[in-house]
DNA sequence: GTTTTTGCAAATGATTTGCATGGAT
DNA sequence: ATCCATGCAAATCATTTGCAAAAAC
């Protein structure tokens, strides 16, 4: 997908949702893109500020959570200390280990069916599913 | 249960690890099972403080980790800002509701071997599966 | 021109750490 | 007697907030 590609998905959704354009928002909606993987918020931010000089970690932080509103990005909740941004929103698990905190991702699609019509039993809403795997990854065995 | 059952339980898995019987460790797994379900840290330390006054919030930490350790509770990251201390081993999904931030236990196992499977093959060990649920609670829907 | 967005600095809040004392074995 | 566990105080770290200046519409 070209650069005018993915600014003009970004800028279609700005607009859906009355937001304005700007330029922190552009680079780091390509940076995430270009990315294609799950980051936190500080390697987000250290990234696009080598584009951008001055973007400040607050501005990340309400862009991320913005984006994240407009179904460009997901929240994901892997356990470490710091929430992790993924671009990629197609259904899809990821692992987390234990040892080193790493988290890579699992092409797979889990059926959650089960438990999104427990939620709606209860009257809830169901919106979205995280599947996460805890255990110990290949690096850390082999270590 | 009776409370000498259940605290027979921890002094058996304290042993099984090498680990010493507290007071402290006493009271936390006894307002935990009592408890039967998730709970915050602060919220755990805050009951366990009326029964043991002085217990201090590292404390409580670091037992809930070696509980955790020992298989006697399970850590939730349910997307909050803190993390959720669960007494309730088995396999069960959670509801999480982004208006408001309650948690809620969804008695329902789902079929992860998809995940599980994908992690082996990645050469890691998974140990558990996590499975959280987001939306609108039946309470945030309502109000 | 008006309203949103940004950057800065400071606040917040959960969790961890260093270290001396107390307690369990 | 030895070594582990606790409490205290302070540090750390991710994230949020208040507010004035800058930028988008």
């Amino acid at each position: 997908m070209s650069t005018t590609a993915i600014d003009d998905r970004l800028t279609t959704a700005l607009r859906a949702g009355g937001h304005r354009m700007t330029s922190q928002r552009l680079v780091l909606h390509r940076v995430l893109v270009e990315l294609g993987r799950h980051a936190s918020a500080e390697e987000i931010a250290r990234t696009s500020a080598e584009r951008l000089p001055g973007l400040s970690l607050p501005t990340v932080y309400a862009t991320l959570e913005l984006f994240e509103d407009l179904g460009l990005v997901r929240r994901v909740d892997a356990g470490g200390p710091a929430a992790l941004f993924d671009p990629r929103t197609e259904p899809h698990a990821h692992f987390s280990c234990r040892r080193c905190g790493a988290v890579s991702d699992l092409d797979v699609a889990v059926d959650a069916t089960v438990a999104e019509d427990a939620a709606r039993a209860s009257g809830a809403e169901p919106a979205q599913v995280d599947v996460v795997v805890r255990g110990v990854c290949a690096a850390c065995r082999a270590g």
